[in-house]
DNA sequence: TAGATACATGAACAGCTATTCATGTGTTAG
DNA sequence: CTAACACATGAATAGCTGTTCATGTATCTA
C-alpha cells in the first residue's frame, strides 16, 4: 500500500465526521432533503427497496413478492423513479426494475445504527 | 501510521458497500425504517436540526432562528426526541435542546451525494 | 386483426400529519 | 404571593399521501 493511499484511505474515514453545515437550511435546501427522506419514509418503498436490492424484477412479480396491487407498486415505483433510487428498464412488454446505486445501503446501514445505539439517557 | 490503523482505514472505507439485505424487510422491519425516515420527511425538521448542528440552543430562540411559532417547534422537538435524534436539558425555566449524536451529518452527507449524483440515464 | 398481457395513470377517497389556538405546568422575578 | 415567562400538550382543522378502481397505452400471441 503506497502513502498516497494509506492517505486516502485516512480521508474516507476522517469524512465521515466532517461537520457539514454551515448555517440553518435554507427553506429550499431543507424541502430537498424533507423531499427525498420523505420517501423513505414509507415502509411499502422499504419493502420494494429491499426486494430490488436482492434482484432485479418485473413489476408483477414485485408485487407478489412484497403482497401489494400492481397498481399500488407501480404508483410506488414511479415516486422511487423521480428520485432516482431505482432504475427502469423495458423489455418488450414488461418492465425490470433495479437499484439504483448503493447510496440506499449506506442510508440504511447508518439508519439502522441509530435505532440500534443505547438510550444513553 | 501502524499496519493495524492502516487495515482498520482500509475496513472502515470497504464497510459501505457491504450488502445490508439478506431477504425483503418484513413488514415491522420496514415499518421502523419507515418511522425513523419519516421523521426526516419535513423541512421545518431539518431547518431545527441544522440549527441545532450549529449550537444548542433554547425552544424560543430556536422557534426565532428558523421562523416557526414556539409551539410549533416544540411539537417538532417531541417527534425528534421521540427519535432520539435531540438532546433535552432543563436548565432552570429554559431548556437546552442540542443534536444528540453524528448519525444525521452521515444521513444528510449521503442524501446530499445522491441528490448531486448526475443523472446517468 | 382480436384478444390477452404488462404496466402506467388519473380520479377519488380514507387516513395521516403539521400547524394553530387555547390551555396547563413549572419556574423565576418583583 | 402574584404576575410574567418558558415550554408542553390536547383538540381541531387544513393539507398531504397512499391505496383502490377504472381506464389507457403498448406489446405480444393466436
Amino acid at each position: 500500500m503506497s502513502d498516497a493511499e494509506i492517505e486516502a484511505s485516512k480521508v474516507c474515514c476522517e469524512e465521515h465526521s466532517v461537520f457539514p453545515f454551515e448555517q440553518v437550511l435554507s427553506q429550499e435546501q431543507a424541502q430537498r432533503m424533507a423531499e427525498f427522506f420523505g420517501v423513505l419514509g414509507d415502509s411499502n418503498r422499504w419493502r420494494i427497496l429491499s426486494a430490488l436490492a436482492l434482484q432485479s424484477m418485473r413489476v408483477r412479480d414485485l408485487a407478489a413478492k412484497v403482497t401489494m396491487s400492481e397498481s399500488a407498486v407501480s404508483h410506488q415505483l414511479r415516486i422511487l423513479r423521480t428520485m432516482r433510487l431505482v432504475r427502469y428498464e423495458k423489455q418488450g412488454r414488461n418492465v425490470l426494475y433495479s437499484l439504483k446505486d448503493s447510496h440506499i445501503f449506506n442510508l440504511y446501514r447508518e439508519a439502522l445504527e441509530h435505532i440500534n445505539e443505547p438510550s444513553d439517557d
